[in-house]
DNA sequence: TTTGTTTATGCAACACTGTTGCAAAAATAA
DNA sequence: TTATTTTTGCAACAGTGTTGCATAAACAAA
């Protein structure tokens, strides 16, 4: 059996200081970050190409996955779930539209037949209110 | 009744040759079109500032909706159909992994409901093969 | 620890996407 | 036709993301 996206050992990937500080970010955080929040957050302590470059690789080996925000703004998620029983992998997010806010959902989505067509992937992304900006009306 | 997104009589966009030039390639294509790709076939008629703008102008009064295809880019079409019975207004939309080729999909899409939040849009990109493609594995 | 190999980083440069201000041109109204 | 409003082209700029290359850091082996 084969894991379809998490690469246990972390791959070849080193943990250099840079490597560390930028999944720091992602615990802390515990939601999906947009890339131009990574380069605000870190750019002072490393290079934006080399941002850029770590997110890429973490991706590749499957500890991240990104995707675009209501705004095409590309972010990324730690990629904790991976259910290898799904027919179609699909990655559901929500996002607010008053704060901005991106939730990775790990609920599962049907996807719609398309005759003729074969669906290997969906892209799924709900804009409204959070939480807390639903209180605040 | 309010119409949600169909302005009929054009509003005060006005019919000039870069107007009628661009809405013809969606007439023609029938398709959704990548900026990029307006930009690469109406680009020596007119300058890309005025693409970017035309298609901004149009979006705004509902003539075309746009979206972000499956490699980020921007994507416009048509926005012919519009059921005003949704309760939630979504754009599903199909992407050949292959060829590229995007449709637009009249079909309604069941949304998740997520405690506490509130849903109001919807945006969902299926990728995979399209019919032409699938048939030349 | 020290050495050698591989991977990662910083920097500069570049390409692409999209926006803004302003003067000139085109479209519409009178 | 003239006056008014909208649209366009151009130049400049900001943001995003990539590439090549020399240097630095991480890792493996002795």
């Amino acid at each position: 059996m084969q894991h379809c996206c998490i690469n246990l050992d972390m791959g070849t990937v080193r943990k250099t200081k840079s490597v560390k500080a930028l999944l720091d970010v992602f615990s802390k955080k515990g939601e999906a970050v947009p890339v131009c929040d990574l380069i605000s957050t870190l750019g002072s302590q490393m290079n934006r190409t080399t941002i850029y470059r770590i997110l890429q690789r973490l991706e590749k080996e499957g500890t991240l996955h990104s995707f675009t925000d209501k705004d095409g703004q590309r972010c990324y998620a730690k990629h904790e779930v991976c259910s290898s029983t799904k027919e179609v992998h699909s990655h559901p997010h929500f996002q607010c539209k008053e704060c901005g806010k991106i939730i990775c959902l790990s609920i599962d989505v049907s996807l719609p037949k398309i005759g003729g067509h074969r669906v290997e992937a969906a892209e799924l992304l709900l804009i409204g209110q959070c939480e807390t900006c639903v209180g605040k009306d």
